[in-house]
Order: C-alpha cells, then structure tokens, then sequence
DNA sequence: TCTAATGTCTCTAGCAACTATAGGTTCAAG
DNA sequence: CTTGAACCTATAGTTGCTAGAGACATTAGA
C-alpha cells in the first residue's frame, strides 16, 4: 500500500489533485490507516495513471469518467469509447487550426513592427482594427485548454 | 453616445461582459443617464474593440491591460508592446507544437481500434499505459486556451 | 396615455480543473 | 523523545467569463 505522496510521485500528479479527484469522485475514497490517512493499492495507482495519461492528451474530467467507467466492463464493445476518442481528436483538430491562424497573424504583427514610438507600433495599431489583419480570426466558439 | 447593448453589439462583445471588464477596470466607469445607465462614446467603443480583438488573438487581460496603457503613451517606444506579442507568439507556438504531438498520438489510438470489445479497445489499452505511446507528451507547464 | 415588452441595473453564484493557504495531526528518523 | 516532514480538513483563489434573481428604465404600439 501507498501513502497519497508516494502514489503522487509515483503517477505524477499532486498530492491535493489526488484528494480532488477524490472528492468529485474520480477516484473512489481511499481505505484509511489508524491515524487516517490514505492508502492506494497497486489498482489505485493504475486508475490514477490512467486519469493522469487521459489529461496529458487533453480530455476533460467529464470524457475520463465515461472512459473509466467503460474499461471497468470489458464485455462491452468499444464503440463508445472509440468516439470519446474521436471527439478528442476533432477538438485538437480544431484548436489546432484556430491557433495556426493566429500564429500566422502575430507573426506578422511582430514582423511589421519596426521598433520606434508606440505612436506608430503596428502591433498597436493592428490590435485596433480588425481590418489590418490578413484573416478573419474572430473568436467563434469555446476555445479550450490543450 | 451609445448604450450598453448598442456597444455589445457593435464590438461583438455580450452586455455582460462589458459590465465584467468595467469592474475589473479593465474599461473606465461609464456616464451614466438620468436613470443611471451607461452610456459610451465612440473612444469607449474603440477601446471595447481594440480588448476584443486582442482577446480574439489570445491575449490574456493582463497582457491587455498593459497593451491599454501603453496605448495611451503614445511617445513612449514601442519595445514594450513589442515584447508583449513576440511573448504571446511564443505561447501560440508552444501550445502549437503540444497539440501538434497530441493529435498525432489521438489519430494513432484511432486508427488502431478496431471496433471490438472493451477487453481489446486499443483506446482502452493505450490511455492505461503510457508506453505505447510514440511519444513522450507528458503535460509540462500550463497548457491555456486559444 | 397607458401598457407591455424589452433593456438595463445590482448582486450573487457557477463553470473547469485545479492551486494555495491555514491550522491542526500523524508518522519516521535520529 | 523530539523534531521535521508528510498528512488531515476546510476554505478561498485562479481565469474569463456566463447565468440567474429581482427591481428599475425606456420605448413602441394600441
């Protein structure tokens, strides 16, 4: 058995992350020791691996639950996870594209300027008005974390 | 001089908003009516703009709120402005190349599921153990919207 | 002129996914 | 046996809004 700090250093994830993911039952409550504290099994640690290997690609903690639910009944047909999967896919897909735009438009901002006053700074200038820019980058949507 | 919802709608920001950024200070307090609403004039409505397209380029409020007042000074050089979006490029590049990793390794985990049980889920399987992964992807630093 | 609909006001609380702090308890080493 | 690290709970803060309640203001139509 581990304690919360070995599990943490162990998966990777903080200590207080772990007691969150407890608390909004992610994890499920830990067994306790005499002086309460708690302590993981191997299991525990997989689970919580899992969860940490799921954010590293980008899913939210909503899509991790339906996913850890799914692989706690393997008999079932993995339609449901692949287009979790998917779903993730097509996100980065997008935001992906959405940042190659603005990567574009910066660097070309940063690119006209030439370093003298503000009064004539084309990073500025391009900010106030939206007509300088070479593409049509207005926010459409939730644009999530990465 | 225009009110809220005629500024909301033609800066494309919602009324809420508006409201939010003022109390941030983000926007100065607005005249006000007779029968106290608020009322801007066309500099409020540029300045409105000038937050919403640098919001729409990924800046963050704070990043804003210096590029406002370096607006304002317009005698002062332009370095500091300068900084601000080659640091905000450089962000854009590396949530870039992050999600640039994630997708390769989503698109992988698709295309290797091939559509049975749980039990053999390739998505499943890959998000419990980090090695099969092609690549190293672990979340380093804060990974922030865009 | 009255009325109904829409717009506005303030205030508070909620979202994701943690992170930080305070104040106290337990455990392992010397 | 004492010190210091690791643990406990509970609460509040982060970013950038969004949603709701309940009350007042304005405007268009009958």
């Amino acid at each position: 058995m581990l304690t919360i700090g070995k599990l943490g250093t162990q998966a990777g994830v903080k200590v207080p992350t772990i007691r969150y993911y407890e608390q909004i039952g992610l994890l499920p409550a830990a067994e306790r020791s005499a002086g309460n504290q708690r302590l993981y099994s191997r299991k525990a640690l997989q689970r919580l691996a899992f969860i940490r290997h799921a954010r590293d690609l980008g899913f939210t903690l909503d899509a991790i639950r339906d996913l850890l639910s799914l692989s706690d009944r393997p008999d079932q047909p993995c339609a449901a996870a692949d287009a979790i999967a998917r779903a993730q896919l097509a996100e980065v897909e997008s935001r992906l594209a959405r940042l190659t735009t603005l990567k574009a438009e910066l660097e070309r901002m940063v690119l006209q300027c030439s370093g003298g006053s503000i009064a004539d700074c084309r990073v500025i200038e391009v900010l106030g008005d939206h007509s300088l820019c070479a593409t049509n980058h207005r926010h459409v949507g939730h644009v999530a974390a990465a």
